[in-house]
RNA sequence: GUGGUUGUAGCUCAGUUGGUUAGAGCAUCAGAUUGUGAUUCUGAGGGUCGCCGGUUCGAGCCCGGUCAUCCACCCCA
């Protein structure tokens, strides 16, 4: 027999971590929840057409695609190494595959839609909590398999959205103890300005790509990018210019607005930013101009949100406004905006910064003392009565040493145990001792369920 | 997809220019006064040295390949 193993980038998650991941999904879905979404789940697995095309061309690369089933039936011999022979060519074929999992919550999401848009009351607002799976390289805080965790609102294009998801952001956020997190924002407008500005609108995506990297390897590492993209040194020299404004918001956006004077693409992106930042007071934005995004089907606000300055983490959330959400479905003008957040590495920023509460790990509250076969009936009965009273317990497995019970219940994090030995079957009253405090005293065994109601 | 790092006991790691039967700490199990967690002591179990091949009288160590891991790039959460 082989060792056993993992795939590369999945991960087993063992009590402790569920339960701390737990915590971070509940606080998250119950702001979901205040704020009027509602619960989707779409299957782990896609029609690899639903998928294909809607990522770019890397995306395409790194979706995990599901081989055919039936390929070594003689009747589908010819079919399959048809298909074997364009999939070298890097094309995809039915004949070999034509089911993928899920890369991402939002194409799904926007095939639900296009599906179902005939049911559904706009503005439609659904959350989804679910595994997505990416044929990428794991690394620190990248795996193969991890939890997104999506809200998005569709069917209405009032600003209104956007100031609501920096909210939810700002409150989950908080409540999970990340009040230093950073919610950067910028406007696909702006950018589209940008490359009108220099270039053209096919030098977007150069363009965006190249900025988006500025904190990471710096001005004149970007401005080299975008000479080796085909900019000119005038474009680039532009280029400077705009990632040259700094200050405050407001200043921000009175310089840009200086610099794009005449441009209306820049004059809608400024005008969105504006009420957003205006109507989000408590909110920790950034206005954020390198900002881009990676996914080509944003066109309006484009969030990101980062962990706090002093983690190396990077992004731990993103989103924005996307014009025509299920048109490559056969249904237009549905336009929608949406935000997720990255729990996996939440979590690892979490982590790092102690924020989980002690509490979350105690599960078995009452350990009973197992010191004899009569003794254990006893203490069977007492404990039954005890969960039925909503405490949760467990009773020794076998007659053991005490020395060996206390380190089972001290293993697992077990706060109290209860003794029943024969002189407590006697006196009908349980040794309860506190293990953090180690101090004990007697309680008549039908008092235990109060005892411990009233200890929480 | 590209580049690099590291693979020795359940865990963390030693292991000399290549030289007998591969070690330590922690953890586990049993025992040291048969009803109170510690400490200490004694003992035990546990390894195809990631895998395959090569060089050599001899390989955990050198060489080639391969797999896994972690890190970085591309891209992304």
């Amino acid at each position: 027999m082989a060792k056993p193993s993992l795939p590369q980038g999945t991960r087993d998650f063992s009590a402790a971590v569920v339960r701390k991941r737990n915590y971070i999904l509940s606080t998250i879905r119950n702001v979901f929840e205040l704020y009027g979404f509602q619960p989707l789940e779409t299957p782990a697995m896609e029609n690899l057409e639903t998928l294909m095309g809607k990522y770019g061309e890397e995306g395409d690369k790194l979706i995990f695609k599901i081989l055919n089933n039936g390929l070594n039936d003689p009747k589908n011999a010819d079919k399959a190494k048809e298909g074997f022979e364009k999939m070298m060519e890097g094309k995809n074929s039915p004949a070999l595959t034509e089911r993928a999992l899920k890369y991402d919550l939002t194409i799904p999401f926007a095939r639900y839609v296009a599906m179902n848009h005939g049911q559904l009351t706009f503005p439609f607002k659904r959350y989804q909590v679910q595994p997505v799976w990416r044929a990428d390289r794991p690394q620190k805080g990248r795996y193969r398999e991890f939890t997104q965790c999506d809200a998005d609102v569709v069917g209405s294009k009032s600003l209104l959205n956007e100031i609501e998801l920096a909210n939810i952001y700002h409150e989950s956020f908080v409540k999970l103890g990340l009040t230093k997190y950073q919610l950067k924002l910028n406007s696909r407008n702006i950018l589209t300005a940008l490359a009108e500005l220099c270039g053209g609108a096919d030098k977007m995506i150069d363009i965006s790509t190249a900025i988006d990297k500025l904190d990471k390897i710096g001005v004149d590492k970007v401005k080299e990018e975008l000479l080796q993209r085909g900019l000119t040194q005038q474009q680039v020299a532009t280029i400077e210019q705009y990632l040259s404004i700094s200050g405050s918001n407001v200043e921000k956006l009175a310089a840009a607005e200086k610099l794009f004077t005449g441009n209306d693409a820049a004059a809608k992106g400024l005008a969105e930013l504006r009420y957003v930042c205006n109507h989000c007071e408590n909110v920790n934005i950034d206005i954020d101009f390198t900002l881009a995004r990676g996914l080509n089907y944003y066109t309006g606000v484009i969030f990101e949100a980062k962990a706090p300055a002093d983690v190396k983490m990077g992004s731990i959330g993103g989103g924005g406004r996307y014009d025509n959400l299920t048109g490559s479905f056969g249904v237009p003008d549905i336009a929608g905006v949406g935000i997720s957040f990255g729990i996996d590495r939440i979590y690892d920023v979490m982590e790092e910064l102690s924020l989980f509460p002690d509490d979350l790990q105690i599960g078995t509250k009452v350990l009973f003392f197992n010191l004899g076969e009569a003794e254990s009936l006893f203490a069977f009965k007492a404990m039954q009565e005890l969960r039925r009273s909503g405490i949760s317990c467990e009773l020794f497995h076998e007659t053991a040493k005490m020395d060996k019970q206390f380190k089972y219940a001290e293993k697992k994090g077990i706060p109290f145990a209860v003794i029943i030995g024969s002189k407590e079957i006697e006196t009908g009253n349980a040794v309860v001792k506190n293990l953090s405090t180690a101090q004990q005293e007697a309680v008549a065994v039908n008092q235990l369920s109060l005892f411990f109601h009233n200890k929480s």
